[in-house]
DNA sequence: AAAATCCGGATTTTCGACAAAATCGCCTTG
DNA sequence: CAAGGCGATTTTGTCGAAAATCCGGATTTT
């Protein structure tokens, strides 16, 4: 889930896979995370985990009362409500700079990242080997390659965190859809906004993307 | 009750000391952080240092290839941009939630935290117990007590990194101000604005305000 | 009965010694 | 001077155990 190819330490390796197995709900909100049995299903001895478990409490990932372990960190629409604010101030903030730099790069990625993302959506559909995990990667490098020249490593890194962290209550949202048209349709949109130059038109498009999640999973209010 | 009481893990405490060696320049940028030489110098086991350098890691104010061990991280203009970008974007995000939520408390609380700011100065200037430390905390308290009602954990959170990694840069701005009253001054305007009531005003003199670290500190361009 | 206290087991945190793997410094060699 | 080898150093990870703390139930007190 989150990008980083080859790292070779095994407390890095721990990070990853912890990520992933929060955000694809196979380890639950506020499961507890005892060291001991997380020692067996990944394999690894304590030190590397524990090491894990503590950047990932101060990624947000996971809760970290003293001497009362760690466990994953809890949903609920007040978090969601805070990721999207987040969210659409750094990616706000990130194409803003991205299309203010007039990097011929830039639109490249986004296309091609959307390129990408449009023939997973087909495959899907057709059914040939492609699945959810590969969707939600096609997602992500497209979203990704909107942010990614802005020129500041840090609006990089929350993106990312950022990113992880909604993907927890997309799922919810992805349940109910079967609707694979749509879903595409929407970053179609998205695209056609970000090309058209106006940047704040871009913003807006963007924006309400973003919003999206949070009031499909929570659409009271 | 108990002689000492230990709320805290080591691990924490080990986090908090360190980014404080980093910010006040006790430890160099760059430099080497090897575990041994700390466990001697903070008188704790290799374990919770290890933990506490993990976690200073995500949080940016350490470095860490795989199996090259930890430094302090590097300082540049670069950096500070970085850092001055992202905390205009927190702290106007930050502000424009707070005046819209118009909550009595904020006023109370950013007043409180500049009066504050202000008898320290004065105590500071004739001598009488009040140190540079002291300065430093009653600053830093006056900027979180202008985000401290927005509501959102993660604006908070990102605040309080932001500030401290920025504080490392604002040492060296403050080495040319013997003039106290200028720093003073300059926080007084920015009350003002902020009490004010036009919200773009507020913003204006809140980001020009986080702009004079890095004009102070690289004037060039 | 409700509240406070106590107690024993379980868990978290920390320690320290050790082993494996990677890196670094230096030296030789071509 | 570049390239490569080879110990020495450092980092990373394992293991077992000690110290500190938390949890839940039983006991005592109000």
């Amino acid at each position: 889930m989150a990008d980083t190819p080859t790292e070779d330490t095994l407390a890095n390796v721990a990070v990853q896979r912890i990520i992933d197995d929060i955000v694809s709900g196979q380890l639950e909100p506020c499961a507890k995370l005892r060291i001991e049995s997380l020692k067996e299903q990944y394999g690894m001895g304590a030190s590397p985990l524990r090491e894990a478990l503590s950047r990932l409490s101060t990624l947000g990932f996971v809760t970290n009362e003293s001497h009362r372990g760690f466990r994953v960190a809890p949903m609920s629409q007040a978090d969601l409500e805070d990721i999207t604010l987040n969210r659409r101030m750094v990616e706000r903030e990130a194409l803003l700079r991205s299309l203010t730099r007039d990097d011929d790069e830039w639109e490249v990625g986004v296309v091609a990242a959307y390129t990408r993302l449009e023939r997973t959506v087909e495959r899907l559909r057709t059914g040939q080997g492609a699945d959810g995990a590969d969707l939600e990667r096609a997602h992500k490098q497209f979203h990704t390659a909107i942010v990614a020249h802005c020129g500041s490593p840090r609006l990089l890194g929350l993106h990312d965190t950022l990113y992880d962290q909604a993907q927890r209550y997309r799922r919810l949202m992805m349940r109910g859809i079967q609707d694979l048209d749509e879903f595409l349709a929407h970053h179609t949109a998205l695209l056609k906004a970000l090309l058209g130059g106006d940047a704040d038109a871009a913003v807006h498009a963007l924006t309400d993307h973003l919003n999206l999640t949070l009031t499909s999973v929570y659409p009271n209010d």
